[in-house]
DNA sequence: TCAGTTACATACACTCTGCATGTAAATGTG
DNA sequence: CACATTTACATGCAGAGTGTATGTAACTGA
């Protein structure tokens, strides 16, 4: 017999549900940003009903919650793909134009760096962001800085401070501005950031 | 005849109550947030109805709107009122503490950096920031471009790059990081900006 | 003074969120 | 392999919030 729809062990029927939840919450919350995307809205592209959603998570938040864990998550998979690194200069470069490149995927400034704040606060996107995307930074860094390749300064406002660096340049080049423009200015303060002077 | 309440014209109407609209808005969204602040709220805190709200703003978005311009004017007022600038960056540097002091009054952090972004768009907010604190950066920057004091880069995205360095700056000091290692941070920017090495 | 405009107040229609209740499917236990 | 229990949903409802339409009082200009 087919037990292909009819015969489905619970984690099968949970994993697809919120599956299809997140993959069409990410859709709605991209195109029309959080606060104007309905729960009707997500569960109508979802194929279910606004009982499975609440039934998966506590609400319209920890929905969200759950997109932007993922999103972040997909972005600093994209940066240790492509970490290709000699020292550790070199690899901070490199690791910040592959940043640029995973954040220029559409819908992404808008979900990490605009609505996640606001919706789920800074100090929870900066947990979020600190076990995916700022991680690699912060261990790109803490290299240079063994290495000695960049002066000694507070690591964690070291951290923070390039970070939102990236992230202003990669909001800019969504909204158009140039790419390399930004690169050249992080680019320059990083080899400024060099010993001595 | 005592003409206080009973005899006011109409100009005297609209900033009486566009201004306490204003007010009970800013105090309600920096407590609460945007989104967590009902219209019946601010319209109670404000002594009128919603009826005059509406009345004076297109939608709650507006009256965001209107705090965030006021907010962001009030702090570039803090930033020029104590300008005792020498060379470009000296007042770079003075510059920088004086707007991590203004930004350190409570809720401006999420009135200017989380919720505006956010519910406004960085477009928005960009265009705002551009004519109050931005706007004393990038002359700031300017100066230090003509006098040579910093090398040859592109001023738009050095100015939003070092721009959003304080922002984050700001928004870990809200949150209780050390004021000291950002400052510190972002001076060793700048001087690493200084022209060739 | 009075017609027209401005500044509100009140009432309503709509939408959204979260929860409570009901039901079918899966699970594991003897 | 029954069957009690738990899990995974669906449906219905209550409360709150937004924006608008309509009504009224206060001001303004001729």
């Amino acid at each position: 017999m087919q037990q292909n729809r009819t015969r489905r062990t619970n984690r099968q029927r949970t994993e697809a549900t919120r599956a299809a939840l997140i993959d069409a919450a990410r859709r709605l919350f991209i195109e029309r940003g959080y606060a104007e995307t309905g729960t009707p809205d997500i569960v109508a592209a979802a194929g279910v009903t606004r009982g499975a959603l609440y039934h998966h998570f506590a609400d319209k938040q920890s929905l969200f919650e759950a997109v932007v864990e993922a999103e972040s998550a997909a972005v600093a998979a994209e940066i240790e793909r492509s970490s290709r690194a000699v020292d550790a200069e070199a690899a901070l470069a490199e690791g910040g134009r592959v940043f640029m490149e995973a954040m220029a995927r559409p819908g992404r400034t808008r979900l990490l760096l605009l609505d996640g704040p606001a919706v789920l606060g800074r100090a929870a996107m900066d947990e979020i962001d600190g076990r995916h995307a700022t991680r690699t930074l912060r261990e790109g860094l803490s290299a240079a800085l063994d290495e000695g390749a960049i002066r000694r300064l507070p690591l964690d406002a070291l951290v923070a401070v390039l970070s939102a660096a990236f992230d202003r340049a990669a909001l800019a080049a969504a909204d158009g501005a140039r790419r390399d423009d930004y690169l050249a200015v992080i680019g320059a303060i990083v080899s400024g950031l060099g010993p001595d002077d």
